[in-house]
DNA sequence: CCCTGATTCGC
DNA sequence: GCGAATCAGG
């Protein structure tokens, strides 16, 4: 799998608000963790001086690695697309504006009851474009949200249009019957068994 | 042992 | 440019 434009923009925007590498490459998927803090690295992004950091010099190595024998081929079930595409051309990719970090950081504080790091940061959504069209998107604003609506983030946080669908939300889910199926589409093996 | 990021280097 | 292997540390 290749960094396109969007996937880098995501690892990006994932390493600015500190997930971890792994986190962020299980988000990804199809990559693993060593590809994006290689990534991380190849883009001169900041790296982390905090925890776990080390940046002690080593040297004692290269011939200890020359014939190596593959070990965990990490695969992943491959997604593309974002929710925010879904129902309305509202904001495609608008990571990028407005120099405020933290995007997606305002719709994570407000649903914060949301599992983070199960439903992904931008649940995929990929094809169904014709099939499934759902959504009535009621457009409800942040303040607006309750147990009782659809949390599903449409637009970029940052921006004026932002808002959420707002449906009727089962009872288990923080979503409504149509993006719940979105939300937990991507059903990607997560943590390891204990 | 789990995890973290950092670095090297064959591809 | 990519990322597995490896290292170094918490």
């Amino acid at each position: 799998m290749s960094w396109t434009e969007e996937r880098v923009e995501k690892l990006k925007q994932l390493w600015s608000e500190g997930l971890s590498a792994s986190q962020i490459a299980t988000q990804l998927g199809g990559v693993s963790r060593n590809a994006v803090i290689g990534k991380v690295h190849r883009l001169s992004l900041p790296g982390r001086t905090k925890s776990g950091g080390s940046a002690a010099p080593q040297q004692t190595r290269a011939t200890s690695r020359n014939t190596a024998a593959p070990r965990a081929p990490n695969f992943a079930s491959k997604a593309a697309g974002r929710p925010a595409g879904s129902g309305s051309s509202v904001n495609a990719k608008a990571t990028a504006s407005t120099t405020s970090s933290a995007p997606r950081s305002v719709g994570a504080t407000a649903l914060k009851q949301e599992p983070e790091a199960e439903v992904a940061t931008q649940p995929e959504v990929a094809r169904n474009t014709d099939n499934n069209v759902v959504p009535i998107m009621r457009k409800i604003a942040l303040t607006e949200l309750t147990e009782m609506t659809c949390k599903w983030p449409v637009g970029d946080p940052t921006q004026e249009d932002f808002y959420f669908c707002g449906c009727d939300a089962s009872e288990n889910s923080p979503y409504c019957k149509y993006h719940a199926k979105l939300a937990y589409q991507p059903v990607n093996e997560r943590r390891r068994a204990s």
